[in-house]
DNA sequence: AGCCAGGTAATCC
DNA sequence: GGATTACATGGC
């Protein structure tokens, strides 16, 4: 893999819209999201790049007087499109015209919520990720330990994926279906040491070369077409739709947020899925998906899985990259 | 060694 | 149908 060099080719200036709080902070990095190397973040600033296409970009963000500020890094062919398309993709993974008040207003109601609405008020929905990356995510988290998911989503990065380099961080960036059109089960499997998951990828790969992004916006039942692909069950497909088709009363639950909420709203250290999911819908009619993003980043807030960057530190991260990636191309 | 992890599908009664 | 089990992998 090649490190790429990303210029400097716009800025847009996104508005936040709606009345109330936004946690730009927060919305933008998740205190309970696993490293990736696909984004970096400090106190003020955050890093995450976009495929659009064969476009890589890079996005440095930054939030001032309601108005979040992406300064666009691309490698060369930025053309009109592509800021229209950046425009909507960063205001929609983000989150930044929606309105959260109907879930505030049942949240006020329920004890259990009072501390995470407190601490995380304006908090919206981050999914940076396509229906694709989304959903290759939500295949890595099946029956794993966040630890093996990490290991598995930086080997397919390392391996298919880019690095780039911009405003002075490395980052690395994601595949697309294309991209891994002829790469086979076998090097899946052995290579990027997937176990069973490996047969599943390369369908999901025809899948969304087949569905284009437009297409997808445009399909109603996007989550019961995917469902039918081998590999994909309810966990996976409730995923794609609570983040990447932002429906906010779909959550995937799985035996992680299960014990959490279990704990939050039912007083109990772990219950039966269906017991927890119909509890959420009660006391969040149509916000269970935006009320179980609260509980769980609240879980995470003081102790966070990736914790923010020192700027100081910005140096070493670069060259933890450099080095996984040069360990990885020595390896047979 | 054996069990389990941010599931899923096949196979049993 | 609902309960049980195999599926790959690596960490403890």
């Amino acid at each position: 893999m090649t490190l790429r060099q990303l210029d400097h080719a716009d800025t847009l200036y996104l508005p936040v819209t709606g009345d109330g709080p936004f946690d730009f902070r927060h919305t933008v990095w998740k205190p309970s999201h696993y490293a990736t190397g696909l984004e970096a973040h400090t106190s003020d600033c955050s890093w995450r790049t976009f495929r659009a296409g064969d476009l890589v970009a890079g996005v440095r963000l930054a939030y001032e007087d309601r108005t979040v500020i992406a300064d666009i890094y691309t490698d060369g062919d930025y053309k009109p499109a592509h800021r229209d398309q950046l425009t909507r993709r960063i205001t929609d993974s983000y989150g930044l015209t929606e309105e959260l008040a109907a879930f505030t207003e049942l949240a006020s109601k329920v004890p259990a919520m009072h501390e995470p609405l407190a601490a995380l008020a304006g908090m919206r929905q981050s999914c940076p990720e396509d229906h694709f990356e989304i959903s290759v995510i939500a295949l890595l988290l099946q029956n794993m330990t966040v630890a093996g998911t990490t290991r598995m989503t930086r080997s397919l990065l390392v391996n298919h994926g880019h690095l780039v380099r911009f405003d002075g961080i490395m980052l690395r960036a994601w595949f697309t279906p294309a991209e891994i059109a002829d790469v086979t089960m076998e090097t899946f499997k052995e290579q990027d040491r997937l176990g069973y998951r490996a047969k599943t990828l390369p369908h999901f790969a025809a899948f969304f070369r087949e569905h284009t992004s437009d297409d997808l916006l445009a399909e109603d039942n996007l989550v019961d077409a995917f469902q039918t692909i081998k590999g994909v069950g309810p966990y996976t497909a409730a995923v794609m739709a609570s983040h990447a088709s932002r429906d906010p009363a779909v959550f995937g639950i799985d035996v992680w947020n299960r014990k959490i909420l279990a704990r939050r709203i039912l007083g109990v250290d772990d219950a039966a899925a269906e017991a927890v999911t119909r509890r959420m819908n009660e006391l969040f009619p149509g916000h269970a998906g935006t009320a179980a993003l609260y509980f769980v980043e609240h879980e995470y807030l003081d102790a966070p899985v990736a914790p923010l960057l020192e700027p100081a530190g910005i140096d070493a991260w670069n060259e933890a990259l450099a080095a996984d990636t040069a360990a990885s191309g020595t390896r047979s």
